[in-house]
DNA sequence: ATATGTGAAATCTTTCACAGCG
DNA sequence: CGCTGTGAAAGATTTCACATAT
């Protein structure tokens, strides 16, 4: 089911198709059809059935989709069916605002740990959780089993704090800093800057 | 030189060799080879050169490129040898932490407005900036000539500021909400949202 | 000697179009 | 009758490999 042969580019959407699915779920809406999801995600009805066939037969030929099926499906693939704690390193300005999103507890996730290596921060509250010394970072994700990390850090401070992350046994990495980050091949990394997709996006304008 | 038919995949590579290079700038590098930037940025060297191939011949042959030569030609083609100014619409966490980012006059943008719905944040100010009336939105944005916003405002909300945008003449919208927008053709929008590459992550963990 | 720029080949991704099932 | 699931076709992207320039 979750075979290693399934394309990257498949699995970047299926996120999107769930985020849409539990927003019809939210509207009461009980059966959808591949037409109308990929009206909203904004992918033909053609390739929203054939990502979906990569993983089974989920709908009903002549009616469509069950939301609520579907989306448990979606779950179970994306193995957002249970909640994954998170480990937030940076403490900074965007730091605060990140460990403060609210999203995180409905999708599958929970931040329970914020480091920073600024004394200045260190022992700060952010809502329930203390900021802790990065200096722990390695004995604490690892006894802790954290597999996943959020890095808001300096991009000159982030190559080595993602070291130390896949040191401690981390194998995703959601990287705010502006740098790619060299990594072994069975950690994962993706990347938000808001420069680079603006610069994108500039390439388009007059 | 910037012809609507080179694909959007490799426009989408364009800032992120833009970054590398002006890292290697700041270290001191004079010369780099497709190479070395392929190493950095994570794609094959072959890759790079058809890439760049696409909008002239930048490199010596024997010898590679010049840093500080390719930085420009970047610049240039994705248009940020200038700055643009950027709407920030949504005054709360995220917006506070985006507005204070230290990074967008480097690369080519400035914060210059910034509106929010709620009472309680108009009038407030965040560093230079004064927040304004969302309802002032759309004369503000279209006076200033303003072509790229950014939204952090709650995903109920940013179907309808986007239509706002849009009206006001706005041509790219950097979305944090957790939603997917429909905007007309010539609009174009990048999103988002940590929800959907952490999950894009967990589909690769046990 | 070395590294670019580029057609041609290989590979990957999307769309088409229809059989099949409720 | 309508909409899924899916082979086959079309289209897009990446890699190969080498002529070419310094």
């Amino acid at each position: 089911m979750t075979d290693r042969d399934i394309p990257d580019i498949v699995v970047g959407r299926l996120p999107r198709y769930l985020q849409a699915l539990e927003h019809m779920q939210l509207s009461g809406a009980q059966t959808t059809s591949s037409q109308e999801l990929g009206e909203i995600v904004g992918v033909s009805a053609a390739q929203i059935r054939k990502d979906l066939s990569q993983y089974g037969e989920f709908g009903k030929q002549g009616k469509g989709y069950s939301v609520s099926y579907l989306v448990h499906q979606l779950q179970q693939i994306l193995k957002v069916d249970r909640v994954w704690p998170l480990a937030l390193v940076g403490a900074g300005n965007l730091g605060h605002a990140i460990a403060n999103y609210p999203g995180f507890g409905q999708h599958g996730f929970r931040v329970t740990l914020i480091f920073d290596n600024d004394p200045a921060h260190i022992g700060a509250r952010i809502g329930p959780l203390t900021v802790q010394d990065s200096a722990q970072l390695v004995p604490v994700l690892r006894e802790k089993k954290i597999k996943i990390a959020m890095l808001t850090v300096p991009a000159r401070a982030a190559q080595s704090v993602a070291d130390q992350l896949i040191e401690a046994g981390v194998r995703s990495i959601l990287n705010y800093a502006s740098i790619t980050l060299s990594v072994p091949d069975h950690v994962h990394v993706q990347y938000i800057d808001p420069i680079i997709y603006l610069q994108r996006m500039t390439y388009y304008l007059d």
